[in-house]
DNA sequence: CGATCTACCTGATGGC
DNA sequence: TGCCATCAGGTAGATC
Protein backbone atom coordinates (compact mmCIF):
# COMPACT_ATOMS: atom_id res chain seq x y z
CA UNK A 1 0.00 0.00 0.00
CA UNK A 2 2.89 2.99 1.06
CA UNK A 3 3.96 4.49 -2.01
CA UNK A 4 6.32 7.62 -2.00
CA UNK A 5 4.00 10.01 0.06
CA UNK A 6 3.51 7.63 2.28
CA UNK A 7 6.91 5.97 2.75
CA UNK A 8 8.39 9.70 2.82
CA UNK A 9 5.70 10.36 5.66
CA UNK A 10 7.14 7.80 7.85
CA UNK A 11 10.83 9.22 7.14
CA UNK A 12 9.88 12.41 8.21
CA UNK A 13 8.27 10.58 11.77
CA UNK A 14 11.68 8.74 11.84
CA UNK A 15 13.66 12.11 11.26
CA UNK A 16 11.80 13.57 14.40
CA UNK A 17 11.48 10.95 16.38
CA UNK A 18 13.65 8.14 16.17
CA UNK A 19 17.01 10.48 14.81
CA UNK A 20 19.71 10.59 17.71
CA UNK A 21 18.46 7.95 19.34
CA UNK A 22 20.48 4.73 20.43
CA UNK A 23 19.06 1.07 19.97
CA UNK A 24 19.38 -0.38 23.36
CA UNK A 25 17.63 -3.81 22.67
CA UNK A 26 16.40 -5.39 19.49
CA UNK A 27 13.21 -7.99 19.54
CA UNK A 28 12.44 -10.17 16.31
CA UNK A 29 9.15 -12.21 16.42
CA UNK A 30 8.55 -13.43 12.86
CA UNK A 31 11.80 -14.96 10.95
CA UNK A 32 10.00 -13.94 7.32
CA UNK A 33 10.25 -10.31 7.95
CA UNK A 34 14.43 -10.90 8.27
CA UNK A 35 14.65 -13.39 5.80
CA UNK A 36 17.21 -11.10 3.60
CA UNK A 37 19.53 -11.98 6.38
CA UNK A 38 18.58 -13.70 9.50
CA UNK A 39 16.92 -12.76 13.20
CA UNK A 40 20.92 -12.82 14.05
CA UNK A 41 22.06 -10.27 11.98
CA UNK A 42 19.47 -7.72 12.45
CA UNK A 43 19.85 -7.89 16.37
CA UNK A 44 23.49 -8.29 15.91
CA UNK A 45 23.38 -4.89 13.29
CA UNK A 46 21.44 -2.82 15.46
CA UNK A 47 21.78 -3.14 19.37
CA UNK A 48 24.03 -0.43 20.83
CA UNK A 49 24.08 1.81 17.55
CA UNK A 50 22.74 4.96 16.58
CA UNK A 51 20.73 6.36 14.82
CA UNK A 52 22.12 9.16 12.71
CA UNK A 53 19.99 9.97 9.43
CA UNK A 54 16.71 9.06 7.92
CA UNK A 55 16.35 8.89 4.34
CA UNK A 56 14.01 7.68 1.54
CA UNK A 57 14.55 6.06 -1.95
CA UNK A 58 11.70 5.18 -3.57
CA UNK A 59 9.65 3.36 -1.51
CA UNK A 60 12.46 2.64 0.98
CA UNK A 61 13.80 3.59 4.04
CA UNK A 62 17.25 3.64 4.98
CA UNK A 63 18.46 4.57 8.09
CA UNK A 64 22.24 5.35 8.79
CA UNK A 65 23.74 4.31 11.49
CA UNK A 66 26.47 5.43 13.58
CA UNK A 67 28.38 1.59 13.17
CA UNK A 68 28.54 2.63 9.27
CA UNK A 69 26.48 0.09 8.31
CA UNK A 70 22.14 1.13 7.19
CA UNK A 71 18.75 -0.26 8.68
CA UNK A 72 16.39 -0.66 5.82
CA UNK A 73 12.87 -1.10 5.80
CA UNK A 74 10.49 -1.59 3.23
CA UNK A 75 6.61 -1.91 4.14
CA UNK A 76 5.85 -3.87 0.62
CA UNK A 77 1.80 -3.74 1.29
CA UNK A 78 0.92 -3.56 4.51
CA UNK A 79 3.62 -2.79 7.27
CA UNK A 80 3.75 0.04 9.40
CA UNK A 81 6.47 1.68 11.82
CA UNK A 82 4.59 2.95 14.58
CA UNK A 83 6.50 4.57 17.63
CA UNK A 84 4.76 3.75 21.18
CA UNK A 85 6.16 3.88 24.81
CA UNK A 86 7.70 1.07 26.48
CA UNK A 87 5.40 -1.52 27.41
CA UNK A 88 2.49 -0.35 25.41
CA UNK A 89 0.45 -3.29 24.02
CA UNK A 90 2.00 -4.29 20.92
CA UNK A 91 -0.86 -4.99 17.65
CA UNK A 92 -0.96 -7.93 16.54
CA UNK A 93 1.44 -8.82 13.93
CA UNK A 94 4.52 -7.05 15.64
CA UNK A 95 7.33 -8.35 14.09
CA UNK A 96 10.30 -6.56 14.95
CA UNK A 97 10.32 -4.03 18.31
CA UNK A 98 13.71 -1.71 18.70
CA UNK A 99 14.08 -0.24 22.46
CA UNK A 100 14.95 3.60 22.21
CA UNK A 101 17.35 5.30 24.93
CA UNK A 102 14.36 7.80 25.26
CA UNK A 103 12.02 4.73 26.69
CA UNK A 104 10.17 4.14 23.67
CA UNK A 105 9.83 2.21 21.50
CA UNK A 106 9.93 1.47 17.93
CA UNK A 107 7.52 -1.12 15.95
CA UNK A 108 7.81 -2.97 12.51
CA UNK A 109 3.82 -4.31 12.01
CA UNK A 110 2.91 -6.11 8.75
CA UNK A 111 0.01 -8.72 8.79
CA UNK A 112 1.06 -9.62 5.02
CA UNK A 113 4.77 -10.36 5.88
CA UNK A 114 5.56 -8.86 2.32
CA UNK A 115 7.56 -6.19 3.74
CA UNK A 116 11.75 -6.46 5.17
CA UNK A 117 14.03 -5.18 7.22
CA UNK A 118 17.70 -5.76 7.29
CA UNK A 119 20.96 -4.07 7.94
CA UNK A 120 23.76 -4.15 5.33
CA UNK A 121 27.09 -2.37 4.67
CA UNK A 122 26.59 0.43 2.31
CA UNK A 123 29.31 -0.95 0.23
CA UNK A 124 27.85 -4.31 -0.33
CA UNK A 125 24.15 -2.72 -1.36
CA UNK A 126 25.03 -4.14 -4.62
CA UNK A 127 24.83 -7.35 -2.94
CA UNK A 128 22.75 -7.38 -0.22
CA UNK A 129 19.76 -5.22 -1.57
CA UNK A 130 19.92 -5.30 -5.38
CA UNK A 131 16.81 -4.08 -6.02
CA UNK A 132 17.59 -0.59 -3.81
CA UNK A 133 20.77 -0.31 -5.66
CA UNK A 134 19.26 -0.17 -9.21
CA UNK A 135 16.31 2.08 -8.20
CA UNK A 136 15.40 4.85 -10.78
CA UNK A 137 15.41 9.33 -10.24
CA UNK A 138 13.22 9.66 -6.93
CA UNK A 139 11.28 12.54 -8.46
CA UNK A 140 11.26 14.23 -5.12
CA UNK A 141 14.81 13.46 -3.18
CA UNK A 142 16.87 13.94 -6.30
CA UNK A 143 17.22 16.46 -8.56
CA UNK A 144 13.97 15.47 -11.31
CA UNK A 145 15.03 17.46 -14.54
CA UNK A 146 12.07 16.93 -17.16
CA UNK A 147 14.43 16.51 -19.98
CA UNK A 148 15.16 13.59 -17.70
CA UNK A 149 11.58 12.60 -17.89
CA UNK A 150 11.62 13.46 -21.60
CA UNK A 151 14.72 10.71 -22.24
CA UNK A 152 12.64 8.30 -20.58
CA UNK A 153 9.77 8.59 -22.52
CA UNK A 154 11.30 8.49 -26.49
CA UNK A 155 13.40 5.42 -24.99
CA UNK A 156 10.31 3.02 -25.04
CA UNK A 157 7.13 1.84 -26.69
CA UNK A 158 6.08 0.89 -23.22
CA UNK A 159 2.64 2.04 -22.04
CA UNK A 160 2.54 5.07 -19.70
CA UNK A 161 1.45 3.24 -16.32
CA UNK A 162 3.81 0.19 -16.27
CA UNK A 163 6.53 2.93 -17.23
CA UNK A 164 5.44 4.85 -14.02
CA UNK A 165 5.65 1.49 -11.96
CA UNK A 166 8.88 0.59 -13.38
CA UNK A 167 11.24 1.25 -10.05
CA UNK A 168 14.15 0.98 -11.66
CA UNK A 169 13.21 4.05 -14.14
CA UNK A 170 11.63 6.12 -11.74
CA UNK A 171 11.58 5.36 -8.06
CA UNK A 172 8.76 5.84 -5.62
CA UNK A 173 5.14 5.73 -7.80
CA UNK A 174 2.85 3.02 -6.98
CA UNK A 175 -1.01 1.74 -8.53
CA UNK A 176 -2.67 4.82 -6.61
CA UNK A 177 -0.25 7.44 -7.82
CA UNK A 178 0.54 6.09 -11.21
CA UNK A 179 -3.50 6.84 -12.12
CA UNK A 180 -3.74 10.04 -10.66
CA UNK A 181 -0.68 11.38 -11.88
CA UNK A 182 -1.65 10.24 -15.78
CA UNK A 183 -5.11 11.61 -14.86
CA UNK A 184 -3.74 15.10 -13.91
CA UNK A 185 -1.58 15.23 -17.28
CA UNK A 186 -4.73 13.92 -18.90
CA UNK A 187 -2.86 11.09 -20.99
CA UNK A 188 -3.91 7.66 -20.99
CA UNK A 189 -2.44 5.12 -18.91
CA UNK A 190 -1.80 2.73 -21.98
CA UNK A 191 -0.76 5.66 -24.53
CA UNK A 192 2.84 4.51 -25.54
CA UNK A 193 5.61 6.78 -23.96
CA UNK A 194 7.18 7.74 -26.95
CA UNK A 195 4.19 9.30 -28.53
CA UNK A 196 4.43 12.08 -26.59
CA UNK A 197 5.47 15.13 -27.02
CA UNK A 198 7.06 17.76 -25.57
CA UNK A 199 4.21 19.45 -24.21
CA UNK A 200 2.36 16.14 -23.25
CA UNK A 201 6.39 15.53 -21.88
CA UNK A 202 6.07 18.51 -19.55
CA UNK A 203 2.85 17.99 -18.46
CA UNK A 204 3.26 14.44 -17.13
CA UNK A 205 6.63 16.02 -15.35
CA UNK A 206 4.71 18.49 -13.83
CA UNK A 207 1.89 15.91 -12.94
CA UNK A 208 4.55 13.72 -11.31
CA UNK A 209 5.76 16.40 -8.86
CA UNK A 210 2.80 18.26 -7.89
CA UNK A 211 0.89 15.10 -7.64
CA UNK A 212 3.33 13.08 -4.82
CA UNK A 213 3.94 16.71 -3.90
CA UNK A 214 0.93 17.53 -2.48
CA UNK A 215 0.35 13.64 -0.96
CA UNK A 216 3.15 14.40 1.07
CA UNK A 217 1.43 17.61 2.22
CA UNK A 218 -1.51 15.74 2.91
CA UNK A 219 -0.02 13.07 4.77
CA UNK A 220 -0.25 10.08 2.14
CA UNK A 221 -3.35 8.46 1.75
CA UNK A 222 -5.39 6.33 4.19
CA UNK A 223 -7.73 3.90 2.83
CA UNK A 224 -11.07 2.12 3.94
CA UNK A 225 -8.80 -0.35 5.77
CA UNK A 226 -6.52 1.75 7.37
CA UNK A 227 -3.84 -0.22 6.87
CA UNK A 228 -1.08 3.06 6.04
CA UNK A 229 -0.57 5.19 9.13
CA UNK A 230 2.38 7.60 10.19
CA UNK A 231 4.75 6.90 13.23
CA UNK A 232 1.89 8.21 15.56
CA UNK A 233 -0.75 5.60 14.07
CA UNK A 234 -2.39 8.70 12.07
CA UNK A 235 -3.99 8.11 8.76
CA UNK A 236 -3.37 10.69 5.90
CA UNK A 237 -6.04 12.69 3.79
CA UNK A 238 -4.59 12.76 0.38
CA UNK A 239 -7.56 9.94 0.01
CA UNK A 240 -10.19 13.00 -0.54
CA UNK A 241 -8.27 14.35 -3.37
CA UNK A 242 -8.29 11.46 -5.56
CA UNK A 243 -9.84 11.70 -8.64
CA UNK A 244 -9.96 8.46 -10.67
CA UNK A 245 -8.70 5.93 -7.86
CA UNK A 246 -11.49 3.85 -6.17
CA UNK A 247 -14.13 6.52 -7.76
CA UNK A 248 -15.04 4.14 -10.81
CA UNK A 249 -18.23 4.84 -12.12
CA UNK A 250 -18.24 8.53 -10.90
CA UNK A 251 -18.59 10.99 -13.20
CA UNK A 252 -14.60 13.24 -13.67
CA UNK A 253 -14.63 15.86 -11.61
CA UNK A 254 -11.86 17.44 -13.99
CA UNK A 255 -13.85 17.39 -17.48
CA UNK A 256 -17.24 16.98 -16.06
CA UNK A 257 -17.52 14.98 -19.41
CA UNK A 258 -15.92 11.68 -18.71
CA UNK A 259 -17.41 8.18 -16.49
CA UNK A 260 -14.32 6.84 -14.86
CA UNK A 261 -13.47 3.53 -15.77
CA UNK A 262 -11.76 0.89 -13.98
CA UNK A 263 -9.90 -1.69 -16.26
CA UNK A 264 -7.23 -4.20 -15.10
CA UNK A 265 -4.04 -4.46 -16.67
CA UNK A 266 -0.89 -6.70 -16.11
CA UNK A 267 -3.13 -7.51 -12.89
CA UNK A 268 -3.32 -4.01 -11.69
CA UNK A 269 -6.29 -2.25 -11.01
CA UNK A 270 -5.93 0.79 -12.98
CA UNK A 271 -8.53 3.44 -13.33
CA UNK A 272 -8.75 6.76 -16.03
CA UNK A 273 -11.52 9.20 -17.82
CA UNK A 274 -11.81 8.12 -21.34
CA UNK A 275 -12.79 11.58 -22.14
CA UNK A 276 -9.55 14.11 -21.29
CA UNK A 277 -7.39 11.44 -21.02
CA UNK A 278 -6.00 11.02 -24.25
C1' DC B 1 12.81 -6.23 -24.51
C1' DG B 2 8.05 -6.33 -22.88
C1' DA B 3 3.65 -8.19 -21.40
C1' DT B 4 1.37 -11.49 -18.44
C1' DC B 5 0.92 -14.69 -14.67
C1' DT B 6 1.96 -16.54 -10.21
C1' DA B 7 3.56 -16.49 -5.66
C1' DC B 8 4.35 -14.48 -1.27
C1' DC B 9 0.54 -13.63 3.26
C1' DT B 10 -3.46 -11.96 6.14
C1' DG B 11 -7.69 -9.60 6.70
C1' DA B 12 -11.77 -7.29 5.01
C1' DT B 13 -15.78 -7.64 2.37
C1' DG B 14 -19.66 -9.40 -0.11
C1' DG B 15 -22.65 -13.13 -1.70
C1' DC B 16 -25.36 -16.96 -0.41
C1' DT C 1 -24.17 -16.55 11.91
C1' DG C 2 -21.04 -18.86 9.00
C1' DC C 3 -18.65 -20.36 4.99
C1' DC C 4 -16.40 -19.44 0.75
C1' DA C 5 -14.60 -16.70 -2.98
C1' DT C 6 -12.50 -12.48 -4.18
C1' DC C 7 -9.56 -8.65 -3.67
C1' DA C 8 -5.83 -5.28 -1.79
C1' DG C 9 -1.37 0.04 -1.90
C1' DG C 10 4.43 -4.15 -3.86
C1' DT C 11 7.92 -6.86 -5.84
C1' DA C 12 10.40 -10.97 -7.77
C1' DG C 13 10.70 -14.57 -10.79
C1' DA C 14 9.04 -17.59 -14.53
C1' DT C 15 7.17 -17.94 -19.02
C1' DC C 16 6.02 -16.80 -23.66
Amino acid sequence: MPELPEVETVRRGLAEHVVGRRITHVEVGRERVVRRTSREALIDGLTNTVVVDAQRRGKYLVAPLDSGDSLMIHLRMSGQVLLAPAGAVRPKHTHVVLSLDDGAEAWFVDPRTFGEVVVYAPDRVAVEVPALAELGVDPIADDFPRTELRAIVRSTSRALKPLLLDQHVIAGIGNIYADEILHAARLRPDRPANTLDAKATWRLHGSIVATLTAAIAAGGSTLGDAQYVDLMGAGGTYQDQHRVYGRAGERCSTCGRGWIRRTTSAGRSTHFCPVCQR
